[in-house]
DNA sequence: TGACAGGGGGTGT
DNA sequence: ACACCCCCTGTC
């Protein structure tokens, strides 16, 4: 009873996210809800409903484990080429995963066996940066708040070539006509360039608290910078960091984080302090600091340090549990 | 059910 | 080391 289309909502039918393997449901919630992206949100017991970009998707698990996918029918096709990217299908984690130094670490071991199938995200640049600058003290559900405030009131309605014109959003109370109201209330993120036109005051009304001043101060610098930010994904790590951390409000920890759920980069290695916790608890690196684990990370993990961290980090959650 | 502290996945000075 | 902000969470 799943294969017809949906057109009373507007959504196409659920079919199998091609080169992703069967995950559980715990590694499934992980990978959407684990703090590498904060637009998803649950839509019943298995099934999530999530914005990237220009895109919105409904996700689920089927019967054995497979995840499946549905998107506004206009926007199937176009989703289907962004959902494998947003996945990063081109990439086989599991023998990533099984190049990790698993076997002269139980700890790691342990971990890499209670979440089979985890990946990491490749998220659009900015938004990821975005994300992280919203990140600074606070938890996944506050984060995921200050985000939706933004796309809600400064974001504009997702929409695709074949998409009626958002530009007739005049007023902020769509039009709740036929079909879904769900696919027509929905909005992307405020692009930089957006977000530069934003006085800091109103950004602060969507609980950004003191993050208000650094998103807003980078939004300028952004503006006045063409290129800058397309030109820092491109640039090989280390020089890609230094320029992130140039950024206001942008240290090392975020700019890590945005280097690996938003460009790829394997090799960044955030430190966090509750990877600062956990690292001090299962390598015995009491009283260490930032830095210095962030040196035995990449040491110990070797290039993929990031993978093996973002398994490390659902462990830990799942005992907090 | 409602009020009230406490604390939070970081950065900049 | 401490301020920056203010919402969430647990608890009474």
């Amino acid at each position: 009873m799943t294969a017809a289309p949906d057109g009373a909502t507007g959504w196409s039918a659920w079919q199998p996210l091609a080169g992703v393997p069967a995950i559980t449901s715990d590694v499934f919630t992980e990978t959407l809800d684990g703090g590498q992206a904060f637009r998803w949100h649950r839509e019943g017991d298995d099934a999530w409903r999530g914005v990237w970009a220009n895109n919105l998707v409904r996700l689920r698990l089927a019967p054995r484990d497979r995840v499946e996918w549905s998107a506004p029918i206009t926007d199937h096709d176009e989703t289907e080429h962004s959902l494998s990217a947003y996945f990063a299908t081109d990439r086989d984690f599991a023998a990533l995963t099984d190049s990790l130094p698993w076997r002269s670490d139980p700890h790691l071991a342990r971990c890499l066996a209670a979440f089979p199938g985890l990946r990491i995200l490749r998220q659009p640049f900015g938004e990821t940066l975005l994300g992280f600058l919203c990140s600074a003290t606070k938890q996944i559900v506050q984060i995921k708040q200050m985000l939706a405030l933004l796309a809600d009131r400064h974001g504009a309605p997702i929409c695709r070539a074949g998409s009626p014109d958002p530009a007739a959003r005049t007023s902020t109370q769509s039009t709740a006509g036929s079909g879904d109201p769900a696919l027509h209330s929905i909005n992307r993120l405020p692009t930089w360039a957006e977000l530069a036109q934003i006085p800091e005051t109103t950004l602060r009304d969507c609980q950004l608290g003191f993050r208000a001043k650094f998103i807003s101060q980078t939004a300028q610098f952004l503006a006045a910078h063409p290129g800058w930010l397309a030109e820092t994904e491109a640039a090989p790590y280390a020089l890609a960091k230094e320029r992130l951390c140039s950024l206001p409000g942008v240290g090392e920890k975020i700019a890590d984080c945005v280097l690996l759920f938003g460009a790829g980069r394997l090799e960044a290695f955030p430190v966090d302090t509750w990877i600062l916790k956990a690292l001090a608890r299962r390598y015995d690196l009491v009283g260490w600091k930032p830095a210095q684990v962030a040196q035995f990370g990449r040491a110990h993990f070797g290039p993929l340090a990031g993978l093996a961290q973002q398994f490390l980090f659902a462990w830990e959650r799942q005992q907090g549990r």
